[in-house]
DNA sequence: ACTATATAGTTAGAAATCAAACTAAATGGA
DNA sequence: TCCATTTAGTTTGATTTCTAACTATATAGT
């Protein structure tokens, strides 16, 4: 791949590149989003696949709060992720006992083993990335992308 | 910025890594989602706008289908907002002369100026975005982009 | 201590989207 | 020509999400 040429942009260039880059964006999210809904088990969505995924990933005890937080979604919706989990009895939602007004989200075993059988539905998926977009090109533009959605989020 | 480290990561840091682009990508679509959703007038929605927009630049005449698979929406999500923009008068839908199953989707005058109204009313939002994120770095990570979005729509 | 404000979570109602079933028209093979 | 298959568009019912209003609890200022 050649160098890319950093030219600074016209602002009405600027303004086409990122409608061209939210739209992309867009895009994938949407066709990502169906093609692993399509594979999990367990009749799980995204939401609830990614929640799972989360407090296996940076443990559990959140408070719905901050799940909403972490996951961009307001907090009703984060109420009617988190009653279907518990509904399928993959978490369970205890008070907080430092502060009535809250809860603490809490994986059960049922809910892990449930996350790992999801994520292996998930692997034949991944695996034919590699083919059409190499894992080093993810890399490459990862940093780029958290950038944009920290601001995103801080800048609202 | 230093030049990238291209080492091929192990098939278990390459998923990791994939989890991590999909989730980054789809809280960037739901942050710029809402965020220009506030900002349009009219009443349009970002799926309305988006094909406005790209009716303006790519030349109108489509065909539902067409614009569903550009959009990458079902047939059914596309004739709900086709509907959405008729009712509204900013779009035109007419029958195929060549094709009777097939329709024909044409920009009115108040369809045009809504879109460059609604453009307008985006400048607001763009123009804050170099601050956090330069448009170079967009530029920079929209091939790669584009070519993930590919993919993942022509092998689905 | 009291009151105003902020925060946690839920709920109700609206909107967008999807999958699947359906109708109508075109296409292609026997 | 005729029938099977494909394609275009619509409709229906379910699901997810949002906004906005609401209750309950905590916090901070006076």
């Amino acid at each position: 791949m050649p160098p890319k040429q950093a030219k600074t942009p016209s602002p009405a260039e600027a303004a086409e590149l990122y409608f061209s880059l939210f739209l992309e964006i867009g895009i994938i999210a949407q066709l990502s989003g169906n093609r692993f809904q399509r594979a999990l088990s367990h009749g799980l969505t995204m939401a609830q696949f990614s929640l799972l995924t989360h407090c296996i990933r940076l443990g559990d005890g959140w408070t719905p709060a901050r799940l909403a937080a972490a996951f961009q979604v307001t907090r009703g919706t984060m109420t009617n992720t988190l009653q279907k989990l518990e509904a399928k009895g993959f978490i369970r939602v205890d008070p907080d006992p430092d502060d009535a007004r809250s809860k603490r989200v809490f994986l059960t075993a049922p809910g892990r083993a449930a996350q790992e059988e999801a994520l292996k539905a998930l692997v034949p998926e991944i695996v034919q990335l590699p083919a059409g977009f190499p894992p080093t090109l993810a890399a490459e533009i990862l940093p780029a992308l958290e950038r944009l959605r920290i601001w995103l989020d801080t800048n609202r």
